[in-house]
DNA sequence: GTCAGGTAGTATAACGTTTAAGTAAATGCG
DNA sequence: CGCATTTACTTAAACGTTATACTACCTGAC
């Protein structure tokens, strides 16, 4: 035979049917299914990706055949160590109190964002963190992941904090719901538009003679309640009206915080035509405490809300809103975060999503 | 020289700090910081890990410099290749509508499960999957994490269905409020006694002279919608009284189709002493409908929820409601997930959380 | 007959880490 | 001193993939 003469296999892989031990079942791997089917791992590689070339439709059947017959599934790492891509993202939250999820806002912001990013064929990692705890964090340590969307939580001092941080580590980076960081070259942040929410507001309020007017919002400085409350003050200033406005800040975006606020405020002998909540908990609370203190609305107060959650309906009268589209937030963040893993660059640095006023019963005189 | 030679490195690393190209930027790797300390690679990673023996003061502080210069983080597939620990876990849910989350219920559990995860040093993948789309799905295809949670979600067959699907996959799995498959040797269950709080609502109700009730669930059979029924039931039997029970299925969960529900029923000409919603959403819907139909709540009808969420307490008068704590339910199973994947074994595999009813303004008569 | 071009498949070198096994020097002990 | 033990490290072999470079074979065309 003229044939150059074959080198034996370097490496013998010698595991044998029964050296599994009994606790940890061994998956197979692709050189289980290599041996099984009689073919080389690197077949069995461009079968399982489907790869064009080096196909050949017998053997291609084959492989798959006794890659079902093993239950043989691509071991992550592995792949993940060879191509340096995880396949993962991670949704990152500041949360001091480890309850992030319990506000419907963000809920709906994950949720959009991990269906989208599922439909591209990632999974998503959700964290929520603690403001000191970044480092110590199992997110940074040892997670890996392919890019990070860091939403809104927080005060502004530790979202920069944070955000910075993840810069740092020059993974592609999408900011949801920030107001505070500027977008830039190779960051996108994708919000809606809480600043024309406040001018809605305003403009709807101001229609029905508004002259006095309070703000309730919470102690944290959410970004975006600050950016609805600017909204409202120039959607006043715009019509040159005298109308006043007051803030006054909950210990909490909780219930009986509100309620006390707001109370304590009206016991004073206090009169606002309106007051503005800072999103539907606080103007549902608001509108609890304004009744509590045998005043009506809409009679009386006009009172609003925000985000148009899905209990916002609940109340009677109905609270006046404005609809806020969370899911869509996250929807966006987490295409433009694959996008951007997919293409290299961001096709939009800012992505602002609208709102709209939903009038009802609790503002009709 | 009597020692014996050293064989030289087989391998050569042979990046230049120029070769990283200018869009992906190379991550430092074990050997740069071996070769900036003058270590060997061993050494870096024992001190990355603590290794309590080879340590050494001195060269511990050297590496541990060279770490932070270059911003060494341990590179996850590496690791994971080399241990085959992920540090992941995933939250799977069955999510017809993309939009899981959006029940607080949901919400909160994910939300106490991430953090309990998280505390013991592990991710969690969160991930919602259409009933079809399973096998093809991202999770079960390639995301190979260290251990599964399935959360309550869709109809029994389709979860049960799921479930036995990750049963295949030989990892550690834990049920979250599962009602219909029942705890066996390697499976952990952690539910709250919705039976329990039927039977607390029965004894308040029938207390309260209650002969006709109606009950207002969704189409989506829930389990622990079921269970809260049959506790109901129960509870009513045990007393021998003649309380009759109607259930009445909307078209689903949301405002408008349990309002409906609730409309056409009054408006046929029934009138229950009590209406029983499945959660606070039902109830409080329940409640809107029956003020629509001019009744008063509670001097004609009682009205209840089940599960206290934050916006249970906004309505007037204030719904009576049980207390669920789906929070701990997740943290619970998130720490059994995790004892199982350290110990090899599940301690308990059922734990079942108690709920308390919240007696309210809208059952006081 | 031979050369070009395609198709079907294989061998093997990484990827970055952990860890068992080993070595060299220092220390303890009789 | 001679031997055992401890301390402080190093060597090198996996872990399961992917992808590059290669071989072998086949089919025509000239």
């Amino acid at each position: 035979m003229s044939t150059r003469p074959r080198k034996p296999p370097v490496r013998q892989r010698t595991r044998t049917a029964e050296s599994a031990s009994a606790s940890a079942i061994k998956q197979p791997t692709i050189h289980d299914v290599a041996r099984a089917a009689k073919v080389s791992i690197a077949t069995v590689s461009n079968v399982m990706n489907n790869r064009s070339s080096a196909a050949g439709e017998k053997t291609r059947k084959l492989v798959r055949h006794h890659i079902a017959q093993l239950g043989y599934r691509t071991h992550a790492a592995g792949r993940g160590l060879r191509t340096s891509r995880r396949n993962f993202v991670a949704m990152v939250m500041i949360d001091e109190s480890a309850n992030y999820l319990s506000d419907p806002f963000v809920a709906n912001l994950v949720a959009g964002f991990t269906d989208a990013v599922n439909s591209r064929g990632y999974a998503t990692v959700v964290h929520g963190c603690r403001r000191g705890d970044l480092e110590d964090t199992v997110v940074i340590k040892t997670l890996g992941v392919d890019g990070y969307c860091l939403s809104l939580s927080g005060d502004a001092a530790a979202r920069v904090d944070l955000a910075t941080r993840l810069r740092e580590l020059n993974q592609p980076l999408v900011l949801a719901q920030e107001t505070v960081i500027k977008p830039d070259k190779d960051l996108c942040i994708v919000r809606q538009d809480d600043f024309g929410g406040g001018v809605q507001l305003a403009d709807h309020l101001l229609a029905r003679r508004v002259k006095r007017l309070m703000v309730v919002l919470s102690k944290l400085e959410w970004p975006s309640f600050n950016a609805r409350l600017e909204g409202l003050r120039a959607g006043i200033q715009r019509t040159g009206q005298s109308t006043k406005i007051e803030v006054i800040r909950a210990r909490s975006e909780a219930f009986v915080d509100c309620v006390a606020a707001v109370s304590e405020y009206l016991a004073a002998g206090n009169r606002p035509d309106a007051i503005v909540g800072g999103n539907d908990q606080i103007g549902l609370s608001a509108m609890y405490a304004v009744q509590a203190a045998g005043l009506s609305v809409p009679k009386d107060v006009l009172v609003t809300g925000f985000n148009a959650l899905d209990f916002w309906q609940y109340s009677t009268p109905r609270l006046t809103t404005v609809r806020s589209r969370p899911r869509e937030i996250g929807v966006a963040a987490g295409s433009a975060l694959i996008d951007r893993l997919e293409t290299g660059v961001f096709r939009d640095n800012e992505i602002i999503l609208p709102v709209a006023l939903i009038p009802a019963a609790s503002t009709e005189q």
